[in-house]
DNA sequence: CATGAATGAGGCTTCATTCAT
DNA sequence: TATGAATGAAGCCTCATTCAT
C-alpha cells in the first residue's frame, strides 16, 4: 500500500513540476533569464514563491532542466523523424525538418533555446554548445555515410555540418525575432536546396 | 594652471575611456553581461569605482558603446575589403574573409557579439539583430546582382543571404567556444566552397 | 496552509507597516530626513533592510505616507475639538488647543513636521505647505464669520490667520527645539490672550 | 613691502571668498542643501571644484558662512533701524520693518533661511535657533521696557516675543513659498496692528 | 506540502573630498 | 593658486533563497 501512496505521490510531485516548468516556458520566452525572477514564475504556476523551492533546489537547476528536457525533447523528435527514411540526404532533410516543425509548434521553445538563453553564463553556454554538438553530430554521421558511399566530395564533413545546422539556426532565429521569413516552411524549401547543393547534390 | 594643453587633455580622457573599454572587452569576453559588474571592470581598468562614471553614464552605456564600436569597426572592415573586387561573388569571399580575419584578430570582439551578448535583455537583441541585418543586407544585396546576371538561380535571396551568414556564423561561434574547427582559416576555405555550390556556382 | 485567516494576516501586516512608521518616526524625529538610511529605521524597526520594501516602495513614499498621517491625525484632532463650541472666537482656541495638546502627547510628530521635515526638497515643501495652509483656512473662515458678526476689524483675515497660526509656531518650535518655555500649556494662555487682543476682542 | 602684498593677497581671497558665496547664495536659494553639490556652486562661481576647497574647509562650512554672515547682516541691519527710534513700540516696529525691507530687498536670502535650510540637520538647527533667539532675545528686550513703563500689561514677555516674531515669520515665509500675501509691505501693516494690539497698545 | 513574509548579500550609483599636474 | 580627474565610502534598492506558520 504505502509503495503505492508513493508513486501517486510522486507522480503528483512530478505533474506539480511540469505545471511550473510550462509557467517558466511562457515567462524565460517573453525576457531573459536574469530579468526573469522566481516570484514572476510562481506566480505564472500561481503558487507561492517558496513552493518553488520545494520542486527546484534554485533558479539555476530550473533552467537547466527546461534546456535538458526541450534538448530531449528536440532529439526525440529528430530521431524519430529520422527513423522514417533510409537515405543520407533525405535524413538529413528529416532532421531539419523536424526542427523547423517543433519550434513552430512550440515556438516558446525555440525562443528560449535560440534567443533567450544564450549568454547566460559560461556554464549555460556550454550545456547550448553540447545541444548544438549533437544536432551537428547527427548531420555529421550522415554527411559521412554520404562521403563513403561517394556521394558527397566534401572536404570537412565538421565544417559542412555546421554550416548546414547555422543556416537554419539563422533563418529560424530571424523569423523568431522579426517574422523575417514569414512563411517558414517555404523558407524550408529555399534553405534545404541551398544546403543540397552545397553538399555536393545536384 | 594645469591641463592648459587642452588638446592634450583631451587625447589624455579619450585614451582613458579606451582604455576602460579595453579591460570591458576582457571581461566581457570571459563573463556574461549580467555577471559582469561594474566593480569588476574597474579593477580590470585600474581606476576606481566611481572613476567608471565620468566616462559612461552608467553599464548599458558603455556595453551600447563597445557593441556599437565593434560594429563599426567590423563593417568599416568588411566595407574596405569588398572594395578591392568587384565580382558580386567576390564580394561575398570578400566580406566573410574580412569577418573571420577580424575575429581571429581580435578575438574577444567576436566573443562578445556572438556569445556573451545575446540574450542580454530585448532591447539588446534588437541591437544585435540590427547589426547581423546589416550583414544579411549587403550579402543578399550580392544575390540580387548575382541574381540579375543570372549567375544565381536562387529562390529567396534574402533565405539564402541568411543562410550563407548563419553558416559562417556557425563554424565561428563553434571556433570560440569549443576551439573546433582548430584551423579556422582552413575551415573558411570549405566554408566558401560549401556557400558557392549553394549558391549555385560551380 | 499557513495564512488561511486572511483578515489576520491583513490585520498583522498592517501591524507590522504601522510598527515601520513608529520607528521611522522615532529616527526622524531625532534626525533630518537626509540624514536617516533606510538601515537606521530598519534597524530600530527590528526589520532587515529589504523588509522595509515590503512595506513601503521608497524612502519618500514612507516619508510621504508619514507626513500624511500626521496632518490626518492632527486635522482630525483640531476639527472634533472644533465641533464641541460655536462661537467663533473659542472655534480658535479649540483649534490651537487641540494642535498643543496633540503635539505634547506626540512630541515625535511635532518634531518631524515643524523641525526635520521642512528644508528636505521643494516637492517636499510644497506638501507642508498645503498643510499648513489647511490650518491656516480654517483660522480664516473664522476670521472671516467674525468680521462678518461685526466683532472682528481685522483688516486683512489671511494676514490676521497667519499671524494667528504663525505666534503659535514660534512657540511650538521653540518649545521643542530647547524646552523654552518650558510649560507649553501655560504659554497657550498667554499666546491665546495675546491673540485675542491682537483680533480686537477685549 | 612684503606686508601690503599680504593684504592685497588677503584682500583677494577675501573677494573670492565672497564670489564663492554670493554663487552659493544664488544655488542654495533655489535648491535644498542636499540637493545641492558642491559642482554646482563652483560651477556658478565660475571656478574648478578642487578649487573651492582652497576657500572652504568643506561644505559645511560654506553654508555656515553664509548662515552666519546673513545673520551679523540681518542683526546689523535691524539694529542701525531701531538705532534711529527711542520707544519701544517704535522699536519693535523698527525692528521687523528692517527684516521684511532686508528681505525683500534679498530674497535668496530670506528663502536660505527661512526655507531651505532648517531640517538640514541637528548642529544646523542649533544655529537658527540661536539666530531666531537673537531676534526675540531683542524683542523681549523691548517689551520688558514697555513692560516696567507699565505700558504692556504682558504676561510672559518671552512667549509674547515669540508671538511677535513668529507672526512675522509666518506671513514672511508664506510669502516666499507662495506668493501670499502678494503685497508684502501692506501685510507688514496689518501685522503690526495685530501684534501691537496683542501687546495691549489700543 | 504550501505559504509568502523575511532576510541580507550584492549591485549600481552619487558626491564630498583629495591629489597629481 | 587653480584645475578637474580620481577616489571610495555610503546609500538605495533588488531578488534569490530561507523560514516560521
Amino acid at each position: 500500500m504505502a509503495y503505492r501512496q508513493t508513486n501517486k505521490v510522486k507522480e503528483k510531485l512530478e505533474r506539480k513540476k511540469g505545471d511550473i516548468i510550462r509557467a517558466a516556458r511562457e515567462v524565460f520566452a517573453e525576457n531573459s533569464y536574469q530579468e526573469t525572477s522566481i516570484k514572476s514564475i510562481a506566480q505564472k504556476a500561481k503558487i507561492a514563491t517558496g513552493t518553488f523551492y520545494l520542486y527546484f533546489s534554485n533558479k539555476e537547476a530550473l533552467i537547466n532542466m527546461i534546456v535538458d528536457e526541450m534538448f530531449q525533447e528536440l532529439l526525440k523528435c529528430i530521431k524519430s523523424e529520422r527513423e522514417k527514411v533510409t537515405d543520407s540526404f533525405e535524413k538529413l532533410q528529416a532532421s531539419m525538418e523536424a526542427c523547423i516543425r517543433l519550434f513552430i509548434k512550440e515556438k516558446s521553445m525555440a525562443k528560449i533555446l535560440l534567443i533567450q538563453v544564450p549568454g547566460v553564463n559560461n556554464a549555460f553556454n556550454a550545456k547550448l554548445t553540447e545541444i548544438e554538438n549533437e544536432l551537428i553530430k547527427l548531420t555529421k554521421e550522415d554527411l559521412d555515410e554520404l562521403k563513403e558511399e561517394g556521394r558527397f566530395p566534401g572536404e570537412d564533413s565538421l565544417v559542412s555540418a555546421m554550416a548546414f545546422v547555422g543556416s537554419f539556426r539563422q533563418v529560424i532565429t530571424s523569423w523568431l525575432r522579426e517574422g523575417q521569413p514569414e512563411d517558414l516552411e517555404k523558407a524550408f524549401d529555399t534553405l534545404m536546396k541551398y544546403n543540397l547543393r552545397g553538399l555536393g547534390k545536384l
